[in-house]
DNA sequence: TAGATTGTTAATCGATTAACAATC
DNA sequence: TAGATTGTTAATCGATTAACAATC
C-alpha cells in the first residue's frame, strides 16, 4: 500500500539509487533481497532502508525473507516515472550542453531531451544526435508545440536568470540547472540545481 | 575572527552561491553588503546568511552597515580555496568527461584537471586542450608523479567500483563521482556524489 | 519453535528559525 | 538619539536512529 506522506528531498535522491543497486543485484540472478543486505551493500542504516521502501512499494515485506526483487524493481521504476520520457529542452549547447545532448543515457532516467537552444549563428541551425538546436527566440514557440515542461539551463552564469525569465515565460514548469548562481524564479515553478561549485567545495574542504 | 566550527554539507554548499551572488553585485560597483540584501537576492533567511557568513569571515559585520563587499569575497575565496587550484585526474572520456575536459571553468572553482583515462585506444594517445588521455593503467604511475589528491569518475557505471578500487590502490584522497551508482571505499577516502538521475528524481517528483 | 526480518512508534540528533541584547 | 543590523542564545522543526512488538 502506498501511503500518502512527503517524502524529503534526501529520500528521493536514494531511490534511484536503491534502483542501480538494485538492477546490479538482479544481473547476478539474486531473486529476493532484505534490508540488512540493501543497508550494507548502499552504506545506509537499515531503519532507513525499510522506511525507504515501505513508503514507495505496493507490497509488503516478508519477515525472514525481505522483498521480492523483481518488484520491488518495478516499484522503484514505477515511482521514479521511468516507464515513460517527459519531454525537455536544453537552453546552452557549450561543452556541458552538447555533452547532455549527444548523452543517449537521461532515457533510462524518463527524461528525453527534444532540442538545444543557443544565441551562436554557429550552432544554430545544426543538428546534435538528430537533435536540432534553435535560436533562443523560438523557445516560446517550441515549448507550446510540444506541450514542453522541462528545460535544462546549461549557460553560462552571466545569462542564466535572463534564459530562466525566458523559460517561465514560455510557460517551462521545472528547470534543471546547472548554472552555479541563484535563479529567482516565479513561484509555481521547480528548480532543481545541479551546482558543480557546491559540489567542488564539499570535497575541497573535506579533504 | 575564524571560530573552528564543523560546517554542515549543506552550509559548505551555499558558499559559493555567496561567491556568485557578491561578485555580480561587485561588477554593479556596489560596495557593501548586509545580511538582509543576501537574504533577499538568494532566498535565503537573514539568520542563516549572517551564521554563514559569520562562520567564514575574518572580518565582523558594522550594524546598520552590513559587511565590506570586496573583504568578503576575499574571505570567500580564501576559504574555498579558489586562489590555488588542486591538481586532478579524470578517469573515463566519454560525452561528460570529454566535456570537462574542455571546460577551463574549474580553474575558477580551484580545480585544475591535468589529464584524462580510458581504455578506449582510439582516445589514448590523444590530447583534449592540451590534456593528454593516457591508458587507465597508467593511473597509479601519474598520480605518483604529480602527487595528485583528487580524481574525478566520469565512467560508465558499471566500471565506477573498480576505477575507485584501482584509484583508493593509486592513493588518490577524494573522488568526485559522475557515476549514477554507490561507491564502496577504504574508510579515509572522501567520494562526493553528483548523481544526476537523484537530482531528475527530485524535480520529477516536485512536478 | 526459534530467529531473522518486518513495519511502526518513540528518542535522538542536527540544522534552521526565532528571539533578543549589543552596537554602529 | 533612533533604528537598522549585528552576533548569539534558545526554540522549533525535520530527518535519522533506536527500540520493539508482530510475523513468516
Amino acid at each position: 500500500m502506498i501511503k500518502e506522506k512527503l517524502l524529503s528531498k534526501k529520500q528521493l535522491e536514494r531511490y534511484p539509487v536503491y534502483l542501480s543497486y538494485l538492477k546490479s543485484l538482479q544481473d547476478k540472478g539474486v531473486i529476493n533481497v532484505s534490508a540488512p543486505i540493501l543497508a550494507e551493500g548502499l552504506s545506509f542504516s537499515e531503519e532507513q532502508v525499510r522506511k525507504d521502501l515501505a513508503a514507495i512499494s505496493s507490497h509488503s515485506g516478508k519477515p525472514k525473507f525481505g522483498r521480492n526483487l523483481k518488484e520491488l524493481v518495478c516499484d522503484l521504476e514505477a515511482f521514479l516515472g521511468y516507464n515513460e520520457c517527459a519531454k525537455a529542452i536544453l537552453v546552452g549547447v557549450g561543452h556541458l550542453g552538447e555533452a547532455f545532448l549527444k548523452f543517449s543515457g537521461f532515457n533510462d532516467f524518463g527524461l528525453e531531451i527534444i532540442c538545444g537552444f543557443d544565441v551562436d549563428d554557429n550552432k544554430i541551425g545544426n543538428t546534435i544526435k538528430g537533435k536540432p538546436i534553435y535560436s533562443i527566440e523560438q523557445i516560446a514557440k517550441i515549448v507550446k508545440e510540444h506541450d514542453i515542461k522541462i528545460a535544462i539551463i546549461t549557460t553560462p552564469n552571466n545569462v542564466a536568470q535572463s534564459v530562466c525569465d525566458l523559460l517561465a515565460g514560455a510557460g517551462i514548469k521545472g528547470i534543471w540547472n546547472f548554472a552555479t548562481v541563484h535563479l529567482n524564479a516565479p513561484k509555481g515553478i521547480v528548480i532543481e540545481n545541479v551546482n558543480l561549485a557546491s559540489s567542488l567545495a564539499v570535497l575541497s574542504h573535506k579533504l
